[in-house]
DNA sequence: TGCCGTATTATGGTATACCATCATACAGTA
DNA sequence: TACTGTATGATGGTATACCATAATACGGCA
């Protein structure tokens, strides 16, 4: 019963919700809305060419994800953004990447060191490349491995979340030029110190990376 | 134009969808469903008197908070808490409460104080009456004028969600006598610590508090 | 009597219908 | 012309209808 042709059919229906959930968060974190539009919710069902009822239960979602808020008696808008919560945001993000890339480098293995730096490699060509889209995306992926590494999945929930209702501050992190260190330095720092298995210096390395993107955020979000 | 009188009348039209949203989370936090029960929507439609409508948006905002998971193909079931996402949540309260305890300590002013021992004193109330619920809303009392303190109402909210995933644990882990130090005494040291701006102090009570209750909780979770 | 196929039911997924409210535009009146 | 009252439209809130699928029960056939 082995047998991978008798094996159980994985059968995942694919609601519209999930489609639709995954296209308008998307939407909303690539910036295809501006914080604080509204969303009206019969336009958004014409273009998707789904019913109000998908459309309403995906912005439940949302909002409870905090990317969606919800004006009493008006509807919903795209979430709006704070520097206090911003900084908040990072501050707890710091907490959560220095305690999984502090685990993570404690259970740290030969492949698991593999993965990583496969990750960074990644990293380094989609910066070199300079496309925004893929840098966030293999940002994304190496994280993940330490999160996962450490076997921190809740934080890392979290952690994704977080980065959600950040989205659009750290498009232009990331690419900005105006870091003494650039972003990818930071990483191949954690990198180094997680294969090595040097907790402290993963910490150090990680504070000092987002220390970096707080106050680049702190600029932008104030100039605004 | 300051007249009271004329002032906005704040109008908020309480919708169904939040009176329904408050029963469901209340109902689950407080164990009137067992965890993997299923959640069938017209029942539950019958008993609250409203639509599927309702009871649908609220399950999606329930399963974004991790209340409620959805079995592809089969419908929402209450959530079920693996040890090992117990664990990992008692630490991310750690890292939280340490950090907002950290900060209250740091902006500690005589108001503050005040309301921090007005707090720890209905809560060592409720405890003297053994109720459970009433111990259960000082605490969150307790903490939430900690948070509050610290301006760290980002991390206040994601504590409430993950208390509300370990809601059970916590029920029987705050009555639970078999703890060396029973939890009212390390609020007392934590109280204290903050009042007297000891930052330091705050964080060893914090930190001996939660990790108590963690093992608390992994006895309770590993014996069932 | 035991097994297989079909009818029935339970249930979630999706669409639509209807209503209340709020904003806006328009028209009538002084 | 200015103001007010009403009509109209936009929009969210709620209920209901309908469909597909999976589980269950029942009945016939070997």
């Amino acid at each position: 019963m082995t047998n991978p042709i008798m094996s159980k059919i994985d059968h995942q229906p694919q609601t519209l919700r999930d489609i639709v959930q995954e296209r308008m968060r998307e939407a909303i974190i690539s910036g295809q809305f501006a914080p604080g539009e509204r969303l009206v919710e019969r336009p958004l069902c014409d273009q998707l060419g789904v019913s109000r009822t998908v459309v309403r239960e995906t912005i439940r979602y949302l909002e409870a994800e905090g990317l969606v808020e919800i004006l009493p008696g008006k509807g919903p808008i795209v979430a709006r953004l704070t520097w206090a919560d911003a900084r908040q945001i990072y501050d707890i993000r710091q907490m959560l990447e220095t305690a999984a890339a502090t685990e993570c480098a404690r259970n740290i293995t030969p492949q698991l060191a593999e993965q990583l730096k496969a990750a960074l490699q990644s990293l380094q060509e989609a910066v070199a490349a300079g496309v925004p889209t893929p840098m966030l995306r293999a940002t994304t992926e190496f994280y993940r491995i330490i999160f996962d590494g450490a076997g921190h999945n809740v934080a890392w929930e979290i952690a994704q979340r977080l980065n959600g209702r950040i989205s659009r501050l750290r498009a232009v992190t990331l690419s900005t030029a105006e870091r003494q260190k650039p972003g990818p330095a930071h990483m191949q720092d954690i990198c180094e110190a997680i294969v090595s298995g040097d907790a402290k210096a993963a910490q150090a390395a990680i504070e000092q990376h987002l220390s970096d993107a707080k106050h680049t955020a702190e600029r932008l979000l104030n100039e605004k």
